[in-house]
DNA sequence: GTTAGTGCAAATGATTTGCAAACAG
DNA sequence: CTGTTTGCAAATCATTTGCACTAAC
């Protein structure tokens, strides 16, 4: 993978957003930032660094995917602001012996799991409220 | 709503399925089935059933949204088969009180959580080893 | 120079909506 | 009858792809 600089300016968005975004998003924050990258790169780019693991991405309810740079490689789930986009990761073992509890009792092979948190973070609560 | 022979038509497909279906499939079930239903109909119907709580919808990582008559009103989880699209219902607290603990701890509020498992149910798996 | 990367425009695929015709109560 | 419901066709929306063009190495 080359270095050109619409990749790094993908990359530099993500890495200052606070949480996840989708692609949609940062393209938008690009172009107002004067970055001038196209909505195709930014979709390309993404699904490459999910692919290699170096962002994470998970579809929300609405069907858009939101992608956010990822601190571990490690399996984990996410509590995601609804309104402000940031995240939190938890690693946990509760939802992963659970699952294979799951699977075991029901005769479930090859079982994966998607288990995530939305809400509004501690700012956005408060800023609703008023 | 009215009762109408297509309402009750797909209200009988997805009772006769053993699992989850996408509107498409379900449209594809009742035409083979020789009933005539628009895929339109299809996709108002399990909307508005959704909606009023009479099947459950989810949504999977593909972008498909899957819909199955749901026993319970009560939340729960499933356990749903990749290949024939049977699922379990999963009545569980230990995810609950997970994604409860966790908003708490990180001061979210009105936090939500999707959490389903997926993998082959014992007759795919067996069927797929062959 | 090659080859990978970019971006526009057109294509996709699931789902939704406009609207006139068909139907339930 | 009169308001719902239906279903085709066209419209959306997020995402992907074809392809000529540009930049990396």
């Amino acid at each position: 993978m080359r270095a050109t600089k619409q990749r790094s300016a993908i990359v530099d968005a993500l890495d200052s957003a606070r949480g996840f975004r989708s692609a949609q998003q940062l393209h938008d924050e690009l172009k107002r930032a004067g970055a001038s990258v196209g909505l195709t790169t930014v979709y390309r780019t993404l699904q490459a660094m999910a692919e290699s693991g170096r962002v994470d991405a998970l579809r929300r309810d609405d069907g858009e995917t939101i992608y956010r740079r990822c601190g571990s490689d490690e399996h984990h789930h996410h509590l995601v602001c609804r309104d402000c986009g940031t995240s939190v990761e938890l690693a946990n073992d509760e939802v992963e012996a659970w699952a294979e509890g799951a699977a075991r009792r029901h005769g479930f092979t090859q079982v994966t799991h998607t288990a995530e948190l939305y809400g509004f973070c501690r700012d956005c609560s408060s800023s609703r409220s008023s």
